[in-house]
DNA sequence: GTCGATCGATTACACTTGTGATCGAATTGA
DNA sequence: TCAATTCGATCACAAGTGTAATCGATCGAC
């Protein structure tokens, strides 16, 4: 069958973000730190990093705009490929789903789990600190506590 | 540096965690926190959750016990399985696995990824804090700062 | 002693994933 | 003009996963 589906879609995002496995998610991060790019812009961008033949890169290329995951535009022979689905959106979602899985949807236990085995840096650790008490802080103001 | 590598192992615990499946980690997490069980307390102790048939969960019993993640002994008939690997190395890998991937390696951005959508209960939000806070005492004592 | 219920063992089967290779069309350098 | 290169399209293929069903042995109820 010849090229009729490869037709970008007009939509720009779509609702539900499909599952994007590892491989392809390494893929995802260097459109989405590029925003807009060609298969070779992506191999050049993981080469070093990855150790994958450009088929492969182009391989789950393909794969991620078959999920829905990219878009593309014909530019002269080749594709310009772009995300059409949000950085913030898979990640959260990725994350939601990890938590729950693993720590029954609770973020302290991999935190503890984290600090036990001393995998953050003291930076890292003051800036959640500072994360954690601008939130306590916007809380408290929003929900008007009672206080004994 | 602190944080060296943990005390040498005795030559028969299994070193590196086998990958668990998303399924099978269900599984486990009954195991461990069963200790140990036969294939019909776990599928008891998953009805209702989980909309397995029993010999769903038998299959993914065998294969942990393939993956050396459950070990089992013979009860008369039937098998008393057991984990065989450590639910906090499991836990622990499994994150930083995740965290690497999805966070590059930073703890802090997943974090404030939870916290923007209000992932987070006060009670939460408080048990971070401090976890955080005593880790940052404990490392300014063990680590001495330049003096003012 | 026979029959059905019940174990674990073995098998099934489609889908996903990782990792590319091949093919045909277009482009380019000689 | 023609051979080599380079796209994307299509195909490959083994391993892993989700989700069971079937098979053969055994145990308990008659």
């Amino acid at each position: 069958m010849p090229a009729a589906k490869p037709t970008p879609r007009s939509a720009e995002e779509i609702e539900t973000v499909p599952p994007i496995s590892d491989a392809e998610w390494v893929v995802m991060t260097e459109f989405w730190r590029l925003g807009e790019a060609t298969a070779k812009d992506v191999v050049q961008a993981l080469e070093g990093r990855q150790a994958w033949k450009p088929k492969t890169v182009q391989s789950l290329i393909n794969r991620l705009v078959q999920k829905g995951a990219l878009g593309f535009r014909q530019q002269g022979r080749e594709y310009v490929y772009l995300p059409r689905v949000e950085e913030d959106r898979c990640v959260h979602e990725a994350s939601r789903t990890f938590v729950d899985r693993v720590f029954g949807g609770k973020l302290a236990p991999l935190l503890a789990c984290f600090l036990e085995r001393q995998e953050c840096t003291p930076a890292e650790l003051e800036e959640m600190r500072k994360l954690l008490e601008l939130q306590q802080k916007q809380l408290s103001q929003s929900a008007p506590e009672h206080q004994p």
